[in-house]
DNA sequence: CGTTCAATTGATCAGCGTCAAACTAGGTGG
DNA sequence: CCACCTAGTTTGACGCTGATCAATTGAACG
């Protein structure tokens, strides 16, 4: 892999501690490769082979059981993802595939495993990594049990506006179906969900989302930082 | 703390492998409680000052939200918690409690940072703990927004099974309210659950469970390693 | 300008929660 | 020893949330 695209990932909290050394190994046998849209990068119960990064585009993880399917997560760039099952070196849980055309870049998680091993302070960077996907994954769960669907909107669109600067106008970064299904609704229920927050101050134009009264919004969707900050 | 009391904890996987020196200063500063039932060690939302470890009786993790209650997991001996908290030195994420007469050893948070920093057994002991945690909540959420609460209970008992050596009759071991809000459904709608499943084969009287028709139950439950393997 | 797929809308239905009451079991005190 | 109390569980009736099915609208793309 060329210097110009491992540039991009070392300053990742993940690498940026690390000696160059090790850096080194971890990216000697990587792979850099550009995706088109909808393409499944990996299937749940596959051996973790590589560390994922993207570095461009946009990734979703996802997860199907019986025939069902439901979207666990989005990620953007820069995001790693499958850490946890690489260390273990078990199967991973999750499938992913590029939801827009997307630059990945691979890391054998041989190597990764390898210096995880020798590299103390890219161990320590690992625990950091993984307590803080523990807790994402913690607050998603109590998002999901304790908050009804239309809470869970109202929560996620205050989220998004906080990503976006506090701004009151912003786009959502995905379809509205993938929305649905990451917060464990229909589409449809979705739709009409969003018709549902209009008196509370929400308008929704295709992508476009103006949240016009804060306060009423914030009066139905009762966020907390338990819940709904990133940074806890 | 007494040393027969800290070699109960000295065999767990996170341990094991410190040194002799490393796990005194993790010790020194610890305390043991013998708590009664249905008290609260923690609270979610308060600074993480101890790793907590369950060494007697049963502990329930639980999360609120807007009045709202749901239990997340039951931790039975010996079991460590909250060690994602402790190590970011961040919020608790959910509260515990007592579930019965209980033996907890508390690990004061600051020694567990420095020996974190200092031990490079110890770091990477704590990878290879919250790696599992994140994959068992990862497993958990797919449970919930995949399957419909029968599903979730008919799998639900095919991992006690599994637990149980595979014996066809076992107890449960926590209450029905408890076993509901785990599973992410009220009282009632677990005890007509638990009739729905009669036809499959499972009896229950009081907390004994009798499954009659292994295959039918499996035939309902589908169950899959990615979601119901403890040990992937 | 037609094709395609997502989004919306309406109608219907099932799953599950809520409320209320009856039942049970374990523990307490007369 | 038995009556009673308390708390969990069960049962029934009812209603709401959200899923399903079907049809329409809308928007992106060749």
């Amino acid at each position: 892999m060329r210097p110009s695209q491992t540039s991009e990932i070392r300053k990742l909290d993940l690498f940026r501690d690390m000696s160059e050394e090790n850096f080194l190994i971890l990216t000697r046998g990587a792979y850099v490769q550009t995706f088109p849209p909808q393409v499944e990068l990996i299937s749940e119960g596959d051996a973790a082979d590589f560390l994922h990064i993207v570095v461009a585009g946009g990734v979703e993880l996802f997860a199907g059981w019986n025939g069902r399917e439901t979207s666990m997560a989005t990620l953007r760039p820069i995001s790693t993802f499958i850490l946890a099952a690489t260390i273990r070196d078990a199967p991973y849980l999750m499938s992913a595939r590029t939801i827009e055309k997307s630059r990945v870049i691979l890391l054998p998680s041989y190597d990764v495993r390898e210096v995880f091993d020798n590299d103390n302070d890219f161990a320590r960077a690992v625990v950091a990594e993984l307590a803080q996907c523990y807790r994402a994954v913690v607050k998603n769960t109590k998002d999901m049990k304790l908050r009804t669907s239309l809470e869970r909107l109202a929560n996620y669109l205050l989220r998004c506006r906080a990503k976006n600067e506090d701004a009151d106008e912003f786009e959502l970064n995905m379809e509205k179906r993938r929305l649905a299904s990451y917060l464990g609704m229909t589409p449809e229920n979705l739709s009409r969900a969003i018709k549902a927050l209009r008196p509370y101050g929400v308008e929704v134009e295709a992508t476009a989302v103006r949240i016009t009264n804060l306060s009423d919004l914030e009066k139905l969707a009762k966020p907390t930082p338990l819940i709904d900050d990133k940074s806890l």
